[in-house]
DNA sequence: AATGAATGAGGATTCATTCAT
DNA sequence: CATGAATGAATCCTCATTCAT
C-alpha cells in the first residue's frame, strides 16, 4: 500500500552539490510548459528554448522527457500524501480535519498549480503509460485518507449519512481540485478566501437557511 | 460547356443523403479514442484501424484530424448550449432551474460522455488552437446562463447571499462535470441517482442539520 | 526517324461520336491547368473540379493523368511537325521558309497557347518520363527542317556564312517560343504583328544600319 | 535564472561559423536536383541522399523545403541583379553596356547553371507560391534596367528605332536565358564564344549585309 | 457517364534521442 | 556542461487510381 517506492538508480543521476539547484530550475520550467501546453504538446525543444540551452542539453540532466515528468509527478504525489497523512494524523475532529485537508489543497493549488494541473489534466495519458502506476497508487492513498475522514464523521454524527462516502469525496475532490483551472494565484481572490467559500458551501449548502 | 468555377475545398463536403451516417459513425470512433487516450495521442491511423478503413480514408470524409475534433465540438458545445437555454427559458424558480440544469448535465455525462470529457481534458490544446475559439465563447455564454439563475436565486431569497456567484458557478461546474472522469454509465450508479445525491449536497451542505 | 508511331490499341478508347467532343474538351481544360500550375502540381482533382466532375470519372475517358498528358503532347507534336514540314516543302527561297517558320510559330503561340508553354516547361518533367521519348525525337526531327533551312540560306548567299546553324537555330527557337511566358492572345500586341518585329531583329539586327 | 524569452523559430538560424559551409553545400545539392528534375519531382529524401544524411536531417538546416528554394532564388536573384547594376552604372555606352549585360548573362548561365535553369523553369511554380513574390519584384528591377539601356541606345541613335524595347528586351532575354536548356558548361563552345555569336546575331542580324 | 467510398503508396515534416567534439 | 549534426521512427496528409453502384 505503501507509495514511496525508491526509484532505479539507473534512473536517478549522481546529485552533485549544486547540480540539484540546476535540476530543480529544469523540472520548474518543464512542468510548467507541461501544464500550460499539456505534455505530449510541449517539446524537448520547448523545454531547453525555455531554460536556454538546446534541447540536446537536457538529456544531460535527464534520461528523457518521460523521466522529467515522473520526477515532476513522484515528488508532488509524494509531498501531496504526505501532507494529507500528517493532516489526518493529528487527531482533530473528522469536522476540522476535512477542513484541514481542504485548506490544504487550496494551498498546494497556490503554490504548486503546474503540479496539479498535470495532476489533473493528464489523465488519459498517465493511464496508457506503464511506468505511472505509482500516480494511480498514491491517488487511492490518498482516496483513502479522505474516505476515512467521512466515514468517521458520519459515525460521530458531524456529517449526514445519507450520502456515500464515495460520492462525497469525488464531489469534493473534483470541485476542489477543479479551482486550478481557473485560480489566479495573485489575483485578488486568495486562496485561503477561496478555501472558506468552498468550506461554506461544502458544510451548509447552497440553500437560504 | 462545362462549369469552371471551383468550389472551395471547406465547402465541398455537401451533406449527402447516406454520407451523413458514416459520417456520424466515424466522429464517434474519433471522440471515443480523442476522450480515452488524449486528442494528441491519438493518431489518424488509430481511427482508421478502429473503423476499419486506411487512414487515408478518412480525408475523403474530414479535411484533416482537426477537423474532426472541431465538427465533434462544435457540435457539442451547441447541443449543450440549447438545452441549458432550453431549461432557463422555462420560467420555474431559480431552485428548479438549477436543478434542471445539474440533472442536464449528469444525463450530458451518461449520453455523450467522450464529448464531456473532451471539453474537460484538452483545454490546454483547445487554448493554443487558433481556431477553436468558439468553444471558450460558447462556455462563456453557458456561464453567462448559469450566473443568470444563481443571481435570480439569490435575489429571490432561495439561495443564500453571502457567497459570490462566480465561485458558486465554478464549484458546482467542476464538481459535476468532473464526474465523467469516474462515473461509469453502464455502473449500478444511475445518473439520475447521481444528481439526486448532488444536489443534495450542493442544496443542503455536508453537516447535519 | 518518323515521329507519327501509332498509339498502342489498348490506351486508346472506341470513339463514339460524340465521347471526342468530351475528350476534347476535357484535354483543353487540363492543357490549360498543366500550362498554368504545371504538370505535377496539378491534381486530377483540379481538372475534374473545372470539368464539373469528378476526379474518378476521368478515368471513364482516360487511362490515367499521364495518357492526357500524352495525347496533348503528341497531338500538338504532330500538328506541328506537320504545319512545319508544309512550309519546308512549300520550295520558297530560304529567307521566305524562315519566314514562315517564325510566322507560324508565332500563330502557334497565338492558338494553343498551353501546349506551347507545356512544351516549353515540362521539359525536366518529360526528359525523366520514359513513355515521352517521342516528344524528343519530334523535337530532333523540327530541329532537322530548320537546321535545313538555315544551311540552304547559308548556302545561297541569304544568311551570314559567320555563324553556327545549330546556334543559331536555338537563338530563334528560345527567343521565339519564349514569347508564349508574356504574350497575351487577346492584348493590343497582335501576334502577326508580333511576328513583324522579331523577323526584323532577327534579319537585321538591332544596330541603326 | 535562465533566460526564457523564446527565439522566433525562422530566426534560429543563427549563422555559425562552419554551419555556412555545410548549408551552402545542402543548396548546392539541393539546386542541382531542383533544376534536373523539377522542385516538384524533387523529394526531400532525394536531397538526403544525394547529401549523404536522412531527409529528417535536412530540417535542422532548414525550415522546409520550401525553405530551401527561397535561399537559393533569393540568393540568385540578388547577385544576378547587383552584377547587372554595377554594369549599368559603369556609364559606358548604350551599345556597350548592353554588351556587357549578355556576356554577364552568358557567365552566370555557365558558373550557375542550376540556379538559372529554376529561374527559368519554374514559373509556373512561382506565380502560385505567395511567398516567392521577390522573384517577380526583382525581375521587373531587372527588366527595368535592360529597358533603360533600350531606351538610352535608341536615344543615343545606337539602336534602330523603329522597335519597341518592351519586345526588343523579351527577344534577347529569352533567348540568351533559354541557352541554359542546352549549353553544356564543359563543352567544346564556350561561354564567350557562345556570347560572340549571340552579340553578332543581335547587332547585326542574320542576312548577308 | 458519373458517383463516392476506399486504397496504397509516397511525401513533407516533427521530434525524442544519441554522440562526437 | 553544452553544442550541433545526425538518426530513425512516427505523424499528418496527398493523390492517382479502382470499383461497386
Amino acid at each position: 500500500m505503501a507509495t514511496r517506492e525508491s526509484v532505479p538508480r539507473s534512473k536517478r543521476r549522481a546529485t552533485s552539490p549544486k547540480a540539484q539547484g540546476r535540476r530543480s530550475e529544469l523540472l520548474a520550467i518543464a512542468a510548467e510548459l507541461f501544464a500550460t501546453k499539456g505534455y505530449t504538446q510541449t517539446t524537448v525543444r520547448d523545454i531547453g528554448d525555455a531554460a536556454g540551452i538546446l534541447s540536446g542539453s537536457l538529456y544531460h540532466h535527464f534520461d528523457s522527457k518521460e523521466a522529467m515528468l515522473d520526477e515532476i509527478l513522484r515528488d508532488f504525489m509524494g509531498s501531496l500524501h504526505a501532507a494529507f497523512a500528517e493532516i489526518v494524523a493529528g487527531g482533530e475532529s473528522p469536522r476540522q480535519v476535512l477542513e484541514g485537508l481542504v485548506r490544504c489543497s487550496f494551498g498546494t493549488i497556490h503554490e504548486r498549480p503546474h503540479a496539479v494541473a498535470l495532476y489533473q489534466n493528464e489523465s488519459a495519458l498517465l493511464a496508457h503509460l506503464p511506468d505511472f502506476t505509482f500516480v494511480a497508487r498514491t491517488s487511492q492513498d490518498i482516496t483513502g485518507l479522505w474516505l476515512g475522514v467521512l466515514a468517521a464523521g458520519q459515525e460521530s454524527g458531524d456529517f449526514r449519512a445519507d450520502l456515500e462516502p464515495g460520492v462525497v469525496y469525488r464531489f469534493i475532490r473534483d470541485s476542489v481540485w477543479g479551482a486550478v483551472g481557473w485560480y489566479k494565484p495573485d489575483g485578488k481572490l486568495a486562496h485561503s478566501t477561496l478555501a472558506d467559500q468552498y468550506l461554506t458551501m461544502l458544510y451548509g449548502g447552497l440553500l437560504r437557511a
